[in-house]
DNA sequence: ACCTGAACACCGTTCAAGT
DNA sequence: ACCTGAACACCGTTCAAGT
């Protein structure tokens, strides 16, 4: 799908008259949403606000969408058309799955805290359909029970979510702290970890240096090798399945 | 520290005059904070509602707690301090772990959708400190490198908080739903998934019925083990760390 | 030092009235 | 059929004024 070319436009060419931009339909009301988020994150996306980038007010959505949980279903199924759908290799299925996944991450991670809004349910549009569809395609290669399966993708999803929203909780948090800030913080943060009682947190104290070592998506990839490299440990001490 | 005993009442005697309850502490605040979660869920504590419960304006709230945030974290504390903290005993540290986590999700299962909040930040109160301390006393017991125990416990507080927000979500989105209209629920879902378009989703149609199989716990006891079991694959793999 | 009412700048959603 | 202004019932936080 390719939208068509526009002739372009000289300075001296007076602009169209603004007029016919009356057509207001769902599309552009997900597309006004999916704006906002990116530039002011899901805080920022208040019906009120959707109208404002449509110059219109906010009751004049509810024509085309039924409420705000419905727009924002409408927002994350544009996300998920983002995540390019892999060819299944003759490879290592784990390195396959593991490519796949950060690549689901890194779109989430790129639309501020959207992931905040599929923690909170099962997404069902068809574009999130197909990514999971995907994985169990991969995962469908290491031959494991099929429940294994069906309950290893779901806790997948679920750990990608939860990780990429960590992530965006710092720029959440903090939305025009310098680098310097950032650093800042997580030194104080350090510090304050290396600064516990030794008595009552022996354990704590000689974490904090690995505990925040690392940016995200290396500890992204750390757990998730774990969990595949147990799902192969896990049915092996489990042949009844 | 057990509280002091009171003199038992018997009905006759005369009800103490409610006027010296104008104390209003910082601890008063979150426990009617606490007691709001409880009853109406997260959203159900707003400032205004806290202030009620304690008959004054929310304003008044501002003189104990810095913000709504600030009162959050104690009333997150709080629910920590609920997590009972095991002895570390000789037997397998996997078991150990399971049974701890799974305390750990129960308690936080029992505070509606708190775990939305501690997904959002590092918890840095003592209770919240208290129990990833124990994580990795027992985790120390399995002998694996530090930075595999330090990332794996925040993978797992991450998993144990995604799992237990999930759990909320349902009582949360259908308040005052019977089990009959849950069970019509899921029916649904189920039905939905198996009804997807072969041609586009065939392996997702397969997965509908293992995909909702089970209650959250066994689910969730699934996802850590399968962890837990893809340490020690992962640190054999990785003779590195 | 603590408490208060009123205000500010927001929310999602509904509804009667317009075209 | 679609759009609108005004309203309803909420938010978190601030601030000047009270005791």
């Amino acid at each position: 799908v390719t939208t068509a070319p526009r002739a372009p436009r000289w300075s001296g060419e007076p602009r169209r008259t603004a007029a016919p931009r009356r057509q207001l339909g769902f599309e552009q009301i997900v597309g006004a949403a999916l704006r906002i988020l990116d530039a002011d994150g899901l805080d920022g996306v208040s019906m009120r606000r959707v109208a404002q980038e449509l110059d219109t007010g906010a009751a004049s959505l509810y024509a085309h969408v039924t409420n705000k949980d419905d727009l924002l279903e409408a927002v994350f199924d544009r996300i998920a058309a983002e995540v390019p759908i892999p060819e299944i290799g003759p490879g290592n299925w784990r390195d396959q799955l593991i490519e796949y996944y950060v690549s689901l991450r890194n779109v989430l991670v790129s639309h501020r805290d959207i992931a905040r809004f599929s923690l909170a349910r099962i997404p069902t549009g068809p574009a999130a359909l197909a990514v999971t569809e995907r994985c169990i395609g991969i995962m469908n290669l290491s031959k494991l029970p099929t429940k294994v399966i069906a309950w290893a993708c779901d806790a997948l999803f679920l750990y990608v979510t939860a990780n990429a929203y960590e992530e965006s909780i710092y720029e959440s948090r903090f939305p025009n702290a310098t680098p310097e800030q950032m650093a800042e913080y997580f030194k104080n943060l350090l510090g304050f970890f290396a600064d516990l009682p030794t008595d009552r947190f022996p354990n704590l104290r000689g974490m904090s240096g690995p505990m925040l070592e690392g940016d995200g998506e290396q500890r992204f990839r750390f757990g998730l090798e774990v969990f595949l490299r147990g799902l192969e440990a896990y049915a092996a001490a489990h042949p009844e399945l």
